[in-house]
DNA sequence: CGGACAAGCTGA
DNA sequence: CAGCTTGTCCGG
């Protein structure tokens, strides 16, 4: 169904806006002389730049970021437009690009890529494509001049002195509980001018995005709506791609849940969204704006952190239940008799809360499995040194818990590389829960459908959070599995566990509880939770991560992949630079800042073969 | 990335 | 020594 469309419409979508200048005219040439744009190819392994002469008839569509086919050593690739008008080298004939793709990033973005390869070690093609839309885009809607409308203002609350004092910085954070609805917030922003707002959830940044339409403010949401965004004069909302967005001159630039780690992308380049995010708003001169209820460590060493008053925190918070499990004898510790009567309806919240009083309880099991049989013969997989039983690491290597010997996914008995996770955790506490309660119990991992609504009592791993979004008791069975986790994170990530569990309970006034089992009743995280005082966490977090160096305190990368060792000897002993390892493969590197680190990265040559550089690694 | 070309291996 | 594989280089 070929719609024609015979040319480009270039809309207004580089329209000079009252307060910023058009960037330069291209130099001045003379009549009869081509064109010639500079070009990044789109791929990843050529670094280099390449310079084309554009045909007359492609001209007024070529600007940077302009998506173009070019030929290269005998075939064509695609690529992207990053300068207009250069002055090519004398003494190369310069063959004309093939033809133009689509729109592209604005030139802002394909700057911000640059630094964005450098920060995070990566290639600026691998940022471009996250910048770039899905599908080629062929035309934007035309505003004609449009000006964006700002929503009508709302009365003076205590969101909207929040948001006044967040516009006075260039950076900060505004410290909002789990449950509250940061809706008023963004409409009092927007009263500046378009937002860009990034989050960590699709749903809920389609939701926010539905909303502030209804409220009369143009919206794009991404990555649906790549060409709206594009035309400009809207707010645009979106995950953490939308910290690459096609929006030419955000007034304000807004992430929600900053502290989330689904705002890092999980491949090299490992960038984060909140980084881009503050970067690019001190690329424009805007404001950035963190929001989330438990700030973290990077966001409060970045500006201030805004607090609304106690009572709002503290509402926004669910009531806790600390079930001190000190005394319960090793192994019994996951049912205790606070659980059991919440089961059985018999707790303070047995009629809080909607679905019916619906119970939700977590057990979380990180990696891929606790125990494997073979889907041949039935055997347990175990140990081939010592007989202990192994579990699957992520990289689907066998090891065993006992001795840390390492073996391939071959079971010993028959050979077969089919192995079976027999979920035997959450099975059997899913049958001891039902006992227990003496009503059905359904459970939920990663993959299941959402649960019927009726269905009132849930066993899960983190996952069950994502696929419900209401309950009036949620409980951590084992919530020192996460405490203790050997992550230097932990802590934030606990905390982060209890903010997602306490957005299914709701505000403190539907009267929803957060049972915790723990034998760490005094953990920062606990009293966090329990007094709604998130920097409970962030200053003991401080407090031991200063010394040790570890994020944010100082820059780290890890090296991994065939090439590593080669690339580890090419980088030598540099000043600053501390290398540790190789463990597991993986080497460690740390200086006292990014630029520092990063430069030391951009000056090593890279060996052929495969290397993985994750900047601001998640494990260290 | 992937084509071009050079250097190295093999079999009659 | 042709014919093939493997490796390195480079692209406008």
């Amino acid at each position: 169904m070929p719609v024609e469309q015979p040319s480009f419409d270039l809309g207004d979508a580089d329209a000079p806006a009252p307060h910023r200048p058009q960037p330069p005219a291209p130099e001045p040439r003379a009549p009869d002389a081509p064109l010639v744009v500079r070009v990044r190819p789109d791929q990843p392994a050529i670094a280099r730049l390449f310079d084309y002469t554009v045909p007359a008839s492609l001209v007024e569509h070529i600007r940077v970021g302009t998506m173009v086919r070019i030929p290269l050593h005998g075939r064509r690739v695609g690529g992207w437009v990053v300068a207009v008008g250069v002055e090519p080298d004398t003494g190369l004939t310069l063959q004309p690009i093939a033809g133009v793709s689509g729109w592209g990033p604005p030139p802002e973005v394909v700057e911000l890529a640059d630094w964005a390869a450098w920060r995070w070690a990566g290639r600026p093609a691998s940022i471009l494509r996250t910048a770039s839309p899905a599908r080629m885009v062929r035309a934007v809607p035309r505003r004609d001049g449009a000006p964006f409308t700002a929503p009508v203002a709302v009365a003076t609350t205590e969101l909207t002195d929040l948001a006044a004092e967040a516009l006075a910085q260039s950076v900060s954070t505004v410290r909002l509980p789990p449950t509250a609805d940061v809706h008023p917030l963004l409409v009092a922003l927007a009263a500046r001018g378009p937002l860009l707002v990034i989050g960590p959830s699709a749903t809920t940044m389609r939701r926010l995005a539905l909303r502030l339409r209804r409220a009369g403010v143009g919206v794009a949401l991404l990555p649906d709506e790549w060409a709206g965004a594009r035309a400009g004069a809207v707010c645009v909302f979106g995950t953490r791609a939308a910290a690459w967005a096609p929006i030419a001159e955000p007034a304000v630039i807004v992430v929600l849940d900053e502290h989330d780690e689904a705002l890092q992308q999980e491949q090299a380049p490992t960038w984060n969204g909140r980084d881009v995010a503050i970067e690019r708003a001190r690329r424009a001169g805007v404001p950035c704006v963190l929001v989330s209820p438990m700030p973290s460590l990077e966001a409060v060493a970045r500006g201030p952190v805004l607090v609304p008053s106690r009572a709002t925190e503290r509402a926004g918070w669910p009531i806790v239940d600390v079930v001190d499990r000190r005394d319960a004898a090793p192994g019994e510790g996951l049912f205790s008799d606070r659980l059991v009567a919440a089961l059985r309806r018999e707790g303070p919240a047995g009629g809080a809360g909607g679905a019916a009083g619906r119970i939700v309880c977590l057990l979380n099991r990180k990696g891929r499995s606790r125990l494997l049989a073979c889907a041949g013969c039935g055997a347990i997989a175990t140990c081939a040194e010592c007989q202990g039983a192994v579990v699957q690491g992520d990289d689907g290597q066998l090891v065993c818990t006992r001795c840390t010997a390492t073996r391939p996914p071959v079971c010993t008995g028959c050979g077969t590389t089919r192995l079976r996770n027999l979920r035997a955790g959450v099975s059997r506490v899913r049958e001891e829960l039902e006992a227990l309660a003496r009503e059905p119990v359904i459970d939920i991992t990663a993959g299941s459908t959402p649960p019927r609504a009726d269905a009132r009592i849930i066993i899960g791993t983190e996952a069950a959070l994502h696929l419900i979004d209401d309950a009036a008791v949620v409980a951590l069975l084992d919530l020192d599995q996460e405490l203790l986790a050997p992550r230097y994170r932990a802590a934030e990530e606990t905390l982060a566990l209890l903010v997602r569990a306490a957005r299914l309970l709701g505000p403190r006034e539907r009267g929803g509880r957060l049972l915790l089992q723990t034998r760490l009743p005094d953990h920062p995280v606990v009293l966090a939770a329990l007094h709604a005082d998130p920097a409970r966490v962030s200053d003991a977090d401080a407090l031991r991560r200063r010394p040790l160096g570890l994020p944010p305190f100082r820059a780290s990368a890890a090296v991994s992949g065939a090439a590593a060792p080669a690339w580890i000897a090419a980088l030598g002993a540099p000043p600053g630079i501390d290398v540790l390892g190789p463990a597991e493969d993986r080497w460690l590197l740390r200086a006292d800042d990014h630029r520092l680190l990063c430069d030391t990265i951009a000056r090593v040559p890279r060996p052929p073969g495969r290397l993985r550089i994750e900047v601001d690694p998640m494990r260290l």
